[in-house]
RNA sequence: GUCCCUGUCGUCUAGAGGCCUAGGACACCGGGUUUUCAUCCCGGCAACACGGGUUCGAAUCCCGUCGGGGAUGCCA
């Protein structure tokens, strides 16, 4: 049988990178072995509906390259792929467990089953009471149109074990089991309920999730296995952690801050870089290799590759993995990736971006560094007489003064002013004077750009500014040592 | 509290009884190249949580302890 696996989120409004995580490894599940990938969105929570929040799941997936078969927008034969709109079969279902005790109806109030107090210990879980009541009563109550739910009957003698495809086998006693609610009171069915239903119905053969689902997974079995059904295979993906700002470790949420796909794009990270760390985040190609494309993930996932214990979500490797993406793309490519991230200065200097981009592709960690690294070409800095030392270089400001006077008009009485002849003008001034390199340029770079350190020397820079804003620039600066 | 899972450098990981005086990557620290910074080279620091077993031999198997995480919702 071809393997069928599913994305099923909730349309929150943002896409957390460990729920992207969760889509890439069913992707690469199903494209690993020519299977389906399937997108279905479960919506089942009313209050927590958010407009527009499917399309960023939408935008989501497309730009991180996760192409599903069948899904809401691009249809498919296992339909709807949108759970509100599934809602009256699942109502159908759980009244078919009712009707084969495997369910019963629940009317008690909402808050009967909440612990007392919040320092009591706390509550294992509902007490089964609405289980034992007579039909007389259940029937009365259901013709006075009293709100029920309807609740899982759970034998809870002895154990259940099952197989996970990455945790081996996991038992749990099944006095933990407490009788989940299946169908909510607004006629919803709850996740738990809904997953089993619409898994089965829509051929699901691999149940990929977080591993938070470990522990109640054994009540879906007894779903499946109350309605006759095939369980599925598990694949229960190792949780990613985040440090929060007190330095603990603890589920990576929103709790942390922006680790959704949208901000870390918004920062200026590639969606193929954030892909490619995520992948590797709990899952081992077991070499030494760490670049990949999602092509070629999808050529050598398997889950066996797959970790248990939990990862720390770590900036810094994303940032390294991100300026390895940037550095490895065309020019042309980076000029058109970052020009959007250039603001004001970008706008200005668009004519000669490409001449700036080439400067700033091998030192971008991420692409909202940007603006600051190249505030200078749109305005030259206040900057102190300070700046002109440097011992490397072997500069003061006396030396950068001798030489501005001197090379001021050399360049504004050159005809090319290209980067080659800026350049061996200033080599040339170097050898004549019998100074250093570095102690001719150190001036200059100093007094067109106001900074001590920029993206490419001073005669790129000269280049990039024009002869007109160079020369005002050198004079400027040639007053301020006077 | 109870239950489940988990435990190799600070972080992500390789390692599936001898190949391990434990490998790679990020970060960090040195050095070199370079017109600044960076890139790029070269080098360094740094881990098998602990205690018992099993075995000729354990990071690898078993047990316990401790640590970490998760579950315990009419959220998913």
């Amino acid at each position: 049988m071809s393997v069928r696996t599913r994305f099923a989120p909730s349309p929150t409004g943002f896409m957390h990178v460990g729920n992207l995580r969760t889509a890439l490894y069913a992707y690469l599940l199903a494209k690993s072995q020519g299977g389906r990938f399937i997108l279905r969105i479960e919506d089942t929570d009313q209050a927590r509906f958010v407009e527009g929040a499917v399309d960023v799941i939408y935008q989501t997936l497309a730009r991180a390259g996760l192409r599903h078969d069948e899904g809401p927008d691009v249809g498919g034969d296992y339909g709807p792929y949108v759970q509100s709109e599934r809602k009256g079969m699942y109502s159908e279902y759980a009244h078919q467990l009712v009707a084969s005790g495997h369910a019963y109806y629940c009317f008690c109030d909402k808050n009967t089953d909440e612990p007392a107090a919040e320092d009591a210990a706390p509550s294992t879980g509902y007490d089964g009471r609405c289980s034992r009541l007579s039909e007389e009563e259940i029937r009365r109550h259901l013709e006075a149109g009293a709100p029920y739910v309807i609740r899982q009957k759970i034998d809870r003698e002895g154990v259940s074990t099952y197989t996970d495809l990455v945790f081996g086998e996991i038992t749990i006693e099944n006095k933990v089991l407490d009788d989940q609610i299946l169908l909510k009171r607004d006629g919803m069915p709850t996740y738990n309920f809904a997953n089993v239903i619409d898994d089965h119905l829509m051929g699901i053969t691999h149940v990929v999730r977080g591993a938070e689902y470990i522990p109640s997974t054994p009540k879906y079995n007894l779903l499946y296995r109350a309605f006759g059904w095939e369980v599925p295979q598990y694949v229960h993906l190792p949780l990613i952690m985040g440090r929060g700002e007190d330095g603990q470790v603890s589920k990576l949420s929103k709790r942390h801050g922006s680790v959704s796909f949208e901000n870390l794009c918004a920062e200026g990270y590639l969606p193929e870089a954030i892909v490619n760390y995520i992948a590797l985040l709990g899952w081992s190609p077991k070499n030494d290799r760490e670049i990949f494309s999602l092509e070629e993930l999808t050529g050598i996932f398997s889950v066996s590759g797959l970790n248990k214990a939990p990862a720390v979500f770590d900036y810094d490797k994303l940032l390294w993995m991100n300026a390895e993406y940037l550095k490895a793309m065309t020019p042309e490519e980076f000029a058109a990736v970052s020009l959007p991230f250039a603001g004001a200065v970008g706008e200005r200097f668009r004519d000669r971006w490409p001449l700036i981009a080439a400067l700033l592709r091998q030192r971008t960690g991420k692409l909202d560094e940007i603006p600051e690294k190249i505030a200078f070409f749109g305005e030259l800095p206040e900057y102190g007489t300070d700046f002109f030392f440097n011992k490397k270089s072997k500069a003061t400001p006396e030396s950068g003064k001798a030489v501005l006077n001197d090379l001021i008009p050399v360049f504004a009485g050159s005809a090319d002013w290209s980067v080659e002849e800026l350049n061996r003008i200033m080599s040339e001034y170097a050898e004549s004077a019998g100074c250093k390199l570095g102690a001719v340029m150190w001036p200059v770079r100093i007094a067109v750009s106001g900074c001590m350190v920029t993206p490419g020397g001073p005669g790129e820079i000269m280049t990039i500014l024009g002869r007109e804003e160079s020369l005002r620039r050198l004079e400027t600066a040639r007053a301020k040592l006077a």
